[in-house]
DNA sequence: AAATGACGCAACCGCCTGTAG
DNA sequence: TCTACAGGCGGTTGCGTCATT
């Protein structure tokens, strides 16, 4: 038996999302949420393939998601923890709050590989140009130096080096150092540390919702009366249908009121 | 104003990992 | 222990936009 495809590609739709389809889709998880993400795009009525739901939610539609270009801290935590991680976008993007590992990829190839070779530093190496031989095309890099070659010639201090190699069981950076907005005067929202590093969700974990903003899009679909669930976020939503929402980490059913036939 | 090239970002592809049966 | 599957991740591509000529 063959392995079965994540999704039937037959009469998929692939390309750019429309604002219709942008609007099924945040309309169903907001509503039912993630169950199971092979399923979505059949229970919303999209042609969709539901890795490719998965990824635009996850990437463009989130709730919680910045937008706009990193701020100069956020460069630096990104080159940082390249240092320390290399090109393992997910993790890195977990100490960005509002961030999607797809946008600090994107953001580190255009523009921050571009300015650390203008200062001289190698961005894969993180060491300065001219200290840097040739590799053979197999090896792998050599382990990122002690202080950064950003650092040395930027005076940072900011970069935390790791002793361990399982930077999964300890975290870079401590929750109280990301950088996060505060809290509005209007909210009433709290964010356990358990959710703000939570990894199992490689951005949206480390955000405060009270911060955050619909993307744009949100706006031109006119989704402001889904919006309007007062400080619902930090309680975990409870919909129609008896789902909760956290959107902290995952969208999932209520057990106790989840409408198995619905989804089935 | 039109043509061309460079750039940036959204999305896809394919592999890997974790998990349930 | 093995197999099948869903979800996740990183690399890559394609296209729209902007700048330059």
């Amino acid at each position: 038996m063959g392995r079965q495809p994540c999704c039937d590609k037959v009469g998929l739709k692939k390309g750019p999302w429309t604002a219709e389809e942008d609007q099924k889709l945040v309309g169903f998880l907001l509503t039912h949420g993630h169950y199971c993400w092979r399923v979505v795009p059949k229970l919303a009525g999209l042609l969709r393939c539901g890795k490719s739901c998965r990824l635009r939610w996850t990437n463009y539609l989130r709730p919680d998601l910045k937008r706009g270009l990193l701020s100069d801290e956020e460069q630096q935590l990104v080159i940082d923890l390249h240092a320390q991680l290399g090109n393992r976008w997910s993790k890195i993007a977990a100490q960005l709050p509002g961030r999607t590992d797809n946008e600090i990829k994107n953001h580190w190839n255009t523009h921050i590989k571009k300015k650390l070779r203008k200062m001289g530093i190698d961005p894969v190496t993180h060491r300065p140009l001219d200290q840097v031989p040739p590799r053979p095309a197999q090896q792998p890099p050599p382990p990122p130096p002690t202080t950064t070659a950003w650092q040395q010639q930027d005076g940072a201090e900011h970069c935390q080096q790791v002793e361990d190699e399982d930077v999964k069981a300890v975290p870079l950076i401590q929750p109280h150092e990301v950088t996060a907005p505060p809290p509005t005067a209007s909210s009433n929202c709290s964010v356990s540390p358990a959710s703000v590093v939570s990894p199992s969700c490689s951005s949206s974990a480390a955000s405060g919702l009270e911060a955050a903003e619909w993307p744009e899009p949100m706006y031109l679909l006119g989704m402001d009366g889904i919006m309007d669930v007062g400080s619902g976020w930090d309680a975990g939503f409870v919909v129609p249908g008896g789902l909760s929402v956290d959107p902290f980490d995952h969208y999932y059913p209520d057990p106790a009121g989840f409408d198995q036939e619905a989804w089935l």
